[in-house]
DNA sequence: TCTGGGGTCCTAGGACCC
DNA sequence: TCTGGGGTCCTAGGACCC
């Protein structure tokens, strides 16, 4: 059992997220059938190239259908298979009230992505009472109010919780208190540790470490001689101590990004500005939506043969300005491409704060002040009638410069 | 691989400064 | 300059997560 001094945190992952959710909102819709007891995914739209596996029902998992295929290979395997569209929305909708829910049970409650969030149990003992029983009675709470299936991990911090969390799915409880450590982590395959990607896990390979056991009591030494940081970071984890900490997603945003693979390969200058326009457009928006400014823009490719690439540039001055941004992006976009058949367009914008720069500001060119207005005055209309209201690109392609 | 989209962090090299 | 070392900033690319 943990330490009367140790934490206690819950790891709590909804299992097939999206599925799940799709299928239940489908149920309250009226549908006679639940995704989940059918072969079925969620799915990007296979015609404009998007076609990847999002998340896969149980029966689908059966037909070997992993997250992430393209859907092509995924109706090899099973010819039945229900794909259902992605509506990311939804999904915000759904996630964001089970964080409300489980606010109840802890006040703090960290989010680390759309479907998974770490609860600080520490404390809350005397509430509640035991953590493990209380995890399953959480467990079962949400199955019956929220009507879908999550796994919970349990132990003494974030890391070990989220390997907890993995174990055996779904609709699982698992606790991986230090003391388990030899015999619930260690025996797995090294893959199976957070943050050990293809990469890392093929060097590792090379030097005969097979599971997460072989990992820990391996030399750290030789491990960070071969992977560095990255490998100093994974020897801790196999050991269970989570250092560096593993960061969710309450502290503030680094960067906005928004990209595109697009339904043919694009092969001339207009369609590409077209799409790079599009882009600029969306992250401008979300961009002011936090009252932010970047100073850096960043403009991403990937051509035909899947080779990907990239071009930045760090600004003089912050800016918001979405033709400030758009110019760039031009110039970043003429810099890099060659004619190639490209597949993704991608713009980031990153190096935020929360003000421009802070004395020329004062000093604002009248064109800025010109621009911003019609900015604003464009994002207002969005707000009101949707995202698809106003067609900017015309707007900005014929503004005299 | 017929291989999505949105993120964070790290590394390595070059430019430039003292 | 056929020159050393350390620091910072910028840029490109890659690894990893869900």
């Amino acid at each position: 059992m943990q330490n009367q001094k140790d934490k206690i945190i819950f790891h709590i992952d909804v299992n097939s997220a999206f599925l799940s959710w799709e299928a239940v909102e489908q149920l309250q819709h009226g549908s006679e059938t639940d995704l989940r007891t059918i072969p079925s995914v969620v799915g990007g739209d296979e015609q404009s190239r998007r076609g990847v596996v999002l998340a896969r029902s149980t029966p689908a998992k059966a037909f070997g259908i992993c997250t992430g295929e393209p859907l092509f290979q995924a109706r090899k395997k099973c010819p039945q298979l229900t794909v259902v569209p992605a509506r990311h929305e939804l999904y915000e909708k759904y996630s964001a009230e089970l964080f409300k829910f489980l606010e109840d049970y802890s006040p703090s409650v960290s989010k680390f992505s759309i479907d998974e969030c770490f609860l600080d149990y520490t404390g809350m003992e005397n509430l509640f009472g035991e953590p493990v029983q209380v995890a399953y009675a959480l467990k079962d709470k949400i199955h019956k109010e929220l009507g879908y299936t999550v796994n919970i991990g349990i132990s003494t911090n974030r890391l070990l919780a989220k390997m907890a969390g993995e174990l055996t799915k779904p609709d699982k409880v698992h606790s991986l208190w230090p003391e388990e450590i030899p015999t619930k982590m260690w025996p797995l395959p090294i893959r199976e540790l957070f943050m050990a990607g293809r990469s890392s896990v093929g060097v590792l390979q090379t030097l005969r470490i097979k599971t997460i056991g072989d990992l820990a009591n391996s030399d750290l030494k030789l491990i960070e001689g071969r992977l560095k940081k990255q490998g100093r970071m994974l020897w801790h984890y196999a050991n269970g101590i989570e250092e560096p900490a593993i960061q969710t997603r309450d502290r503030e945003i680094k960067g906005i990004s928004n990209s595109c693979t697009t339904p043919q390969d694009v092969t001339d200058l207009e369609t590409a500005q077209k799409y790079l326009l599009d882009l600029t457009e969306n992250v401008a928006y979300r961009l002011r939506q936090q009252k932010l400014f970047c100073s850096n823009i960043s403009v991403g490719l990937k051509d035909c043969n899947f080779r990907t690439y990239s071009h930045q540039r760090q600004l003089n001055k912050p800016t918001d300005i979405t033709l400030d941004i758009y110019n760039t992006v031009k110039i970043l976009f003429q810099e890099m491409w060659k004619g190639e058949p490209l597949r993704l367009f991608e713009v980031r914008v990153s190096d935020l704060s929360s003000s421009p720069s802070s004395q020329l500001s004062l000093f604002e060119p009248e064109n800025d002040e010109k621009l911003r207005n019609l900015d604003h005055i464009i994002d207002t209309i969005r707000q009101k009638n949707g995202q698809d209201s106003i067609l900017r690109a015309s707007l900005l392609l014929n503004k005299p410069k």
